[in-house]
DNA sequence: GCAAAAGTGTTTGAGGTACACCCATGC
DNA sequence: GCATGGGTGTACCTCAAACACTTTTGC
């Protein structure tokens, strides 16, 4: 009890989604709490924003602690503030959502996480506070902008083929793409050089392996 | 100094930008600070999040006190949260962003603004705090979300002509449309309909009055 | 009668959509 | 040799963009 102020302050959180690729489906990291409340209960990993920490600093901090990551894609998605939403005390969360390639993600459960891992999109468990909305919100957003194939670029490991592009794009999206005209339009932009290299896998033709011809974070500026 | 916790909180503010169409040109509603920091100086008009109040009931309140307006467009923009946007202490805000008709607009200077007023677009002053890059984005957002013609509708009086919200639908997105296409695009949406009066202004043809078809708020769900 | 905004259709081009078959490999 | 995903081109259609003149009023 060291710190006084002369109205009631509110907490202020970041939580974060990470979205990523695994077995061929969309899929979110989950934390599942250790302390109260929702202990036990799977919730995005998030955590308080220090006092000196700007609040992209603090989901860049907290997207670290729980991956690995040091660099990628990562927004801000909107303010949630519903007085109720924490049992605690009044918390308001500021939520943010990654996009990162699956080999990238070293997943750890960070000290305030009993264990941490992937859900898919299509399997997920009941959350902790609004965390289902909070998700909801980032899986629509990702929806609006995944026309955009820079979108899908972040989801892609550091080569790639076209049909894991084309499937990027099409979870993302939610709608099946042509993929004639998926390849044309991709091969059109700038957004991908071949390597020159071919990928052996199954059995059936190699794939021609591709880069992101700019870097990873120019077509979008950070938020905030 | 009454209320302690654990560890420092943030404060919490919400600033809202309202938009409207003045004089045949966008404006935004800027209150002149009464009190320190950046006392004299102009700024968005906004002010500390409620304990018990939810950030888009806080803005609504804020909309109101200094508007009059109970209802429209009110969309969260961001959260800004660099840790010195504020001198006094650490102030999160979530920013907001409304779109009003001029005619329901009554501007009143609330308890904390020594005085209230629009400006244009084109013609702001310096402002407190970081809120000219909040204004800068909310304009951005504007641009992009403004060729959907339901944020053009915001803007309108009860009725209104095509040739106004042709104007608006321009201004919105700061780029000139055909006038043909317009009217051709709008009228074959049911986003209006004639009211089957005419309006006479000035030495020209009298120009048909519309009215919205639908409830003002049905196209945008409010967002938190 | 003239100034000033309202109102009205058609043509053209670009880009998105639909669609089916051969290729290279592993087993 | 067959199963599996990789890779390729064309025709059509839709929608956005360009474009100019007549109408109705006030003065």
């Amino acid at each position: 009890m060291r710190y006084t102020y002369d109205y009631p302050h509110p907490a202020v959180t970041v939580d974060v989604a990470v979205f990523t690729i695994e077995d061929g489906e969309l899929a979110v990291l989950l934390i599942r709490r250790a302390a109260e409340p929702f202990a036990g209960r799977w919730a995005l990993p998030g955590g308080f924003v220090e006092i000196r920490e700007s609040l992209r600093r603090a989901a860049w901090r907290e997207l670290h602690e729980e991956t690995g990551i040091r660099a990628g894609f990562l927004e801000q998605l909107a303010a949630f503030g519903r007085p109720d939403r924490d049992p605690r005390e009044r918390v308001i969360s500021v939520a943010y959502y990654a996009l990162v390639p699956r080999e990238r993600l070293s997943i750890r459960a960070a000290s305030d996480a009993a264990d941490a891992r992937l859900f898919r999109l299509a399997d997920l468990p009941e959350l902790a506070f609004d965390h289902t909305k909070i998700l909801r919100r980032a899986r629509e957003r990702l929806r609006e902008k995944g026309d955009d194939a820079h979108i899908a670029m972040q989801l892609m490991a550091s080569s790639f083929t076209l049909s894991e592009l084309h499937r990027a794009q099409e979870l993302i999206c939610g709608r099946p793409f042509d993929k004639r005209n998926f390849r044309k339009r991709i091969l059109a932009t700038d957004l991908v050089e071949p390597t020159g290299e071919k990928r052996r896998a199954g059995q059936h033709r190699p794939a021609a392996l591709y880069r992101a011809r700019h870097a990873r974070d120019v077509p979008y500026r950070s938020r905030i």
